[in-house]
DNA sequence: TGACCCTATATCAATTTGATATATTAACCG
DNA sequence: CGGTTAATATATCAAATTGATATAGGGTCA
């Protein structure tokens, strides 16, 4: 799947600028299992329009510079039905986090920890964010299905990080008595 | 983090040629949370081996192609441990399942039966895949830290996915019975 | 007044993907 | 025996994407 589905997604629940586009995948309801630059949004953005699957409208704005608010059109509509009706590619999750942890031998106890500190703070960002957008209630049943699995899926990572702080807390304070 | 790094690290634990990094990243140790292709891997090591920070054998094999050999070198070793001993940055998930079931009411509830069983497969497979790993028992510490990891989010997955499914059966199930 | 941050769009070099090409050997099938 | 398929192995490349930077208007705070 590529940035133009992903745009035409967001915008099938709302209008939206490109920067707030950028914004959902940041902070929104997206944040947790999609990522995107700007590099990507704008061109896709120019190519929908072109394309005709989405519409533009200069805003001015008072105090804010002028934005370009994008609507996805009957056939954006059509063409994202028939992106998101095949099967999906799996799921991609590259994390620096756990290669350092594999790799931990090359590397201090402090660093470890620091390392685990950050994860948790990160995990439970994400998950404050999660509870934050359900909140705000505005998906149904779709946003209701992701925020569950996220919230299922990012409590387990927390649980097993605080574990796995406490035991290394320990072997240090062992190593620190000897 | 790059490619370089990530093949720094693999070979860090052994020798190993492109082709068995990409098997690594594919279904070792490393594949549920590492991402890379041969496009990127292959140039990585040639870069590493023109700073010297690996070395390159060809090898001779009976009833296989010859294959170029990397081995880690002492200041391949203090480029890694540079490496790795910076704050990691923040995991990057991206998910095509969740997006199709956030917009679920685009789609066909067949589908989004199809896809969720896709995606148990998914989980089940990498959880299979680090329980292997676990087994064969060759990186200690770190390979204990990220099996564990990985065994509590893919199990959460996959019970939440599982609860998941059993609801749509049942919704199924009363909408054909109307 | 200056420093800094937020909104907003745009661009671009460098990296990475995903696909394809090439070659060797094994294995299976009719 | 010839043909197909699959695994091992390296390499390349167009296209997509990232991550950083540029540009610009406006607000805030000291």
């Amino acid at each position: 799947m590529n940035v133009r589905t992903l745009c035409l997604g967001i915008l099938s629940l709302g209008e939206a600028s490109g920067y707030e586009i950028k914004k959902d995948v940041e902070d929104g309801l997206f944040s947790h299992f999609i990522e995107a630059s700007y590099g990507s949004i704008y061109p896709a953005l120019n190519q929908l329009s072109v394309e005709g699957l989405v519409t533009v409208r200069e805003e001015e704005q008072t105090g804010k510079p002028d934005k370009k608010v994008y609507v996805i059109t009957e056939s954006g509509k059509n063409a994202l039905a028939k992106a998101i009706s095949v099967l999906p590619a799996k799921d991609k999750y590259k994390s620096e986090f756990l290669f350092q942890m594999l790799l931990q031998n090359y590397i201090s106890p402090d660093v470890i920890l620091v390392a685990i500190q950050k994860q948790l703070d990160h995990l439970n960002e994400d998950l404050a964010r999660i509870v934050e957008c359900s909140q705000s209630e505005t998906e149904g049943t779709g946003g209701r299905f992701v925020a569950e699995y996220g919230n299922a899926v990012l409590t387990a990572g927390v649980k097993c990080l605080e574990y796995k702080k406490a035991e290394l807390l320990q072997q240090m304070a062992a190593q620190a008595a000897e």
